[in-house]
DNA sequence: CTGAAAGCGCTTACAG
DNA sequence: CTGAAAGCGCTTACAG
């Protein structure tokens, strides 16, 4: 029905394998021969097939996008940056959903939903275990991690510690003593996460000051949502309402902090200061200060190193990118006559 | 390599085609063989290959999953929920992404990308002419509709003029007779666009009520972002400071609204309400009034409506959700001493 | 219920 | 620089 290589060969006057080098601009092929291949092809509108040409060469052209859960902001906007990156290299991008992955019924990932389908994966904010990792390996591509790191692998990523610890040191210079955090998952499921190094940036950095950072300053979620934070941070307050300042791990969770210190009738920013991790869009518009993380450059060089790596150059990377402040308008200096 | 049906058919001591239909499920094969091949496959670890049997069959097992920019949330969350249903049905979610489909030169749909790649798409948002339409039909499998309508094929939606026409009365009930609104793109490349229909679901609401209703009242912009909602809005009330309230066309623009008006140092739902169109996740901790429509619905039904036409079943179907009014803190009926 | 064989549409040594 | 032919690993009429 569709036309197909011989059509190609038949009309140019060649060998399917002369059209088949012609097409993909491989050496050795006459330039007037080239010339009548192309011309050919263009006149029949040609395509090639693509589940023959996977067959025949082993290759597939795609890259698996495994992740947590593409609703949420920071995966889509990584998955986005890499999407557009694999596409202009002629690669098309497979997005593999675990949403699962922190539930009690941890959903773990398999191997035999993308064997034989991709040249590469890209892995986000999932912590592999060892068999995991071990269905991973028996894929037989080339994988790079996204903000977790994994040995063995390539990583791009921020330092989480340093984050976090840049976060708590501006609520500090401000003269805030008594700073509440909002941790996401902290388990041992995962001592690598990113979630489990900014915890303990903000510990690090309490300690450093010789501030309090008991564990009852402490209130961890599993997922970092908005909602989640927000009843965090509801938990937080009931507890210490002392709390001058509160950082959470992401700036989602920020957001339900916000919602829920507004919902006591405090003042964001006056009566309690709000700071999140990660320069999420929507951070602007809430007004709410942040150490912004680039997410996006994190996505294309992500996708780079993993085109890199299908071309051969399989060295190990490990790519950190700096996180920057922006002060806007929830956090602000502690209330001068708060009971202590 | 790997192992192949071969390595199957010879330890069960049947043959490949006999394989083939046991782990299929297929009908026809014995009891007792069908139990030989499952173990033997199983002994061997035997994964088929994908692109063998897709060559062979003729079918891909993936689909199509085409919009314009995945990093924005009311795209993303469609798409994740269209990958479960996908996944769940044996199905590859192979997503596209057009993100430059509004600007000045703009990306067009090619199906060169696509062709012999899925066995179905669903189109998300995004306004196809006669040569995209072409390029769609071209590639030979069934496409259905999210968001937008498109004549001959099955669409998944909301009624768009209703529902702004639903902001706008809560507005008017409170006591507004001067609304501003925040439109998105309503030139003629896309009559039928949703951002069309709830402008002019703005405008005959007003009509109907007997209120202001001209030009000067709204502001339009490409793409419906926080930034831009943010940047007309600052338009809108530099030209017009006697509006009350203002709806916007998504909740994004309506947290840009917000963050404009707080800058004036006025507050919202006092001095001027705002009322959005979306139910993203972040209006709660927003605050954010809005008209919410069932996103995630909107993906599993529109990924099913796919899956049931690859079955066969090619009626068009036109499936439209109801919306709904979510009362939040940014709309409170208008200032009472408020100069005209 | 089962198998032999053709066929899906390319790519790639190999030979010239 | 070019071609004949094998091969990639399945599926599917067709025959029995």
């Amino acid at each position: 029905m569709t036309v197909r290589i011989e059509d190609v060969a038949r009309l140019s006057g060649v060998s399917t394998a002369t059209v088949s080098r012609a097409l993909r601009g491989l050496p050795g092929v006459g330039g007037r021969t080239r010339e009548l291949v192309l011309q050919a092809a263009k006149t029949l509108g040609y395509t090639p097939s693509p589940t023959a040409s996977s067959l025949a060469s082993g290759r597939t052209h795609s890259i698996g996008l495994i992740q947590p859960d593409m609703s949420r902001w920071f995966f889509s906007t990584i998955l986005e940056c890499a999407e557009q990156t694999f596409r202009k290299a002629g690669y098309d991008a497979l997005v593999y959903s675990l949403p699962d992955y922190l539930g009690p019924k941890r959903q773990r990932f398999k191997a035999r939903d993308l064997v034989g389908k991709v040249d590469a994966v890209l892995v986000l904010s999932l912590f592999f275990d060892k068999q995991e990792e071990a269905e991973l390996r028996s894929l037989g591509v080339p994988a790079v991690f996204v903000s977790v790191r994994q040995k063995g692998y390539s990583h791009v990523g921020i330092n989480d510690g340093q984050a976090a610890a840049q976060a708590c040191r501006h609520l500090i210079t401000l003269g805030h003593k008594t700073i509440g955090h909002l941790s996401g998952q902290t388990n041992d499921l995962c001592p690598f996460a990113p979630s489990q190094r900014r915890r303990d940036g903000w510990k690090q950095t309490l300690t450093r000051f010789n501030l309090e950072c008991s564990d009852s300053l402490d209130e961890a979620v599993t997922i970092m949502t908005a909602s989640n934070g927000y009843l965090a941070t509801k938990r937080l307050l009931d507890r210490r309402p002392d709390i001058t300042a509160i950082m959470a791990s992401s700036d989602e969770m920020a957001m339900g902090a916000i919602q829920a210190i507004r919902e006591r009738g405090l003042a964001v920013g006056r009566d309690i200061s709000v700071i999140g991790i990660d320069g999420h869009d929507l951070g602007r518009p809430f007004g709410l200060t942040t150490v912004a993380q680039p997410v996006r450059k994190q996505g294309v060089t992500a996708a780079e190193v993993a085109l890199k790596a299908i071309e051969g150059d399989l060295a190990l990377k490990t790519i950190i990118f700096p996180t920057k402040l922006i002060e806007r308008a929830t956090v602000g200096p502690p209330p001068a006559g708060r009971i202590r």
